[in-house]
DNA sequence: AACAACAATATTGTTCGACAATCTTGTTCG
DNA sequence: CGAACAAGATTGTCGAACAATATTGTTGTT
């Protein structure tokens, strides 16, 4: 943890990210600016540039006057995110099964555990092996833009937003759903990993609508907000 | 420009995107603080948080120890960010050629301008109404999160990249393009503004390969880099 | 008890000055 | 000409300060 110079700021950001990853931080929750840096041992200053990072990558917003707070997706949000990672990540699985054979092999084996028949011990536990395996489609298909916006998507903020309400028969589905992806990129089928990809997407967008709606922050009724 | 409490780093990050926009600032120059805080008559403070917030955007870099610059696409960059906007803009003109009559209709009138047959006066004009067509189309489209992750694809470095390149059949070429996806969305058809849209930066991209190679700042050799 | 109005407190927005760490440039020496 | 070093420029980080705004607490009234 002890970054060095020009560093530090890093430090910060990698601190919110995995707290929210990990449920430390829910979304809705203030950031305190004192609070912050008296734990994390960081002045003012650095601690707002943070937050400048964290809110521009979409995983924290900034209400002037009112501060920083961890991010509340609307359904209306993550709907939209939904639409836009299914575009990505079949081109992303399409890059992916067209790797060289090696690195698709080594691929298998990082993301070996999605084999594994015992049921899931947590919810937690699932949601860090699905974060995982998203990120390594994303990481075999070699393309840096594309791990790039993938921190735009927000996987974080949905997995957090519904976690209490996930079902061990939507895990366990899932989870099938992975290992049909894992397959078709293993035989090198861009069209299978392509129709994979979307059909597990799609599916997982299916199941959000169906989540009680205090899931989701109410959506502004206007006609498209941005996020500064 | 006398922003309120709370918003001044945004004009700070106006005038940086905007900067880039016009040629005000180019890809690989250096951004000196205390240059641009004498200019924009801010505190340091407030520059560093609008920087960290253009990095995270992509639009400029920040090397540690070294300060910030506005960033450089290499050719590989510039392929992979192509390649994901094939797709969201593909998306977004599906949804824009759904959008309600009224508001297509309103559409045609903001890009009209696109009708126009007098040639181009100058490839700064063009580039402005090249980046005010294809925002229209993602204002349209109605998906905030479409809009946001928009900014992400850096068309702004990439037109001030090939700026100095382009010449007049090349630019000919784009309006034509341009009329057929607006034609597509005025009638209400996804399928074909989807096709005309995946034409368009096709042919784009493949425009770009052919630029001379000092347009692009030579890519690292490693796998995939990141952009923090 | 509910409520309005106000005071007290907390929190953010912004600036300034300071100093160490690092990079850049200029100069001198071999 | 190039290495080595010194001088200067620039960034990274901190802390203190104060105004603007938001939040909470208190009081008095109905």
């Amino acid at each position: 943890m002890p970054r060095q110079h020009g560093e530090r700021g890093d430090g910060i950001v990698e601190h919110l990210r995995d707290g929210v990853r990990r449920g430390r931080y829910v979304p809705g929750q203030r950031l305190i600016e004192a609070d912050m840096t008296a734990e994390l041992g960081v002045s003012r200053g650095l601690l707002r540039e943070a937050f400048r990072r964290l809110a521009a990558e979409g995983l924290i917003e900034i209400v002037p006057n009112r501060g920083a707070l961890v991010r509340r997706l609307s359904l209306q949000d993550a709907l939209e995110l939904f639409e836009i990672r299914l575009e990505l990540e079949a081109l992303a699985a399409r890059r992916a099964a067209s790797a060289p054979e090696a690195a698709r092999r080594q691929f298998i084996k990082d993301v070996s555990y999605i084999w594994d028949n015992q049921p899931r011990v947590s919810a937690s536990a699932y949601i860090s092996e699905n974060q995982n395996f998203h990120a390594a489609i994303f990481t075999l298909a070699g393309s840096g833009q594309l791990i790039q916006l993938n921190t735009q998507l927000q996987l974080s903020l949905i997995m957090a937003q519904i976690s209490p309400s996930l079902t061990a028969e939507v895990i366990a589905q899932s989870i099938q759903e992975h290992r049909a992806i894992a397959e078709a990129i293993e035989n090198g089928d861009p069209v299978a990993a392509d129709a994979a990809s979307r059909a597990h997407l799609g599916r997982a967008r299916d199941m959000v609508v169906k989540m009680p709606s205090d899931v989701f922050r109410q959506s502004l009724h206007g006609d498209v907000e941005t996020v500064s």
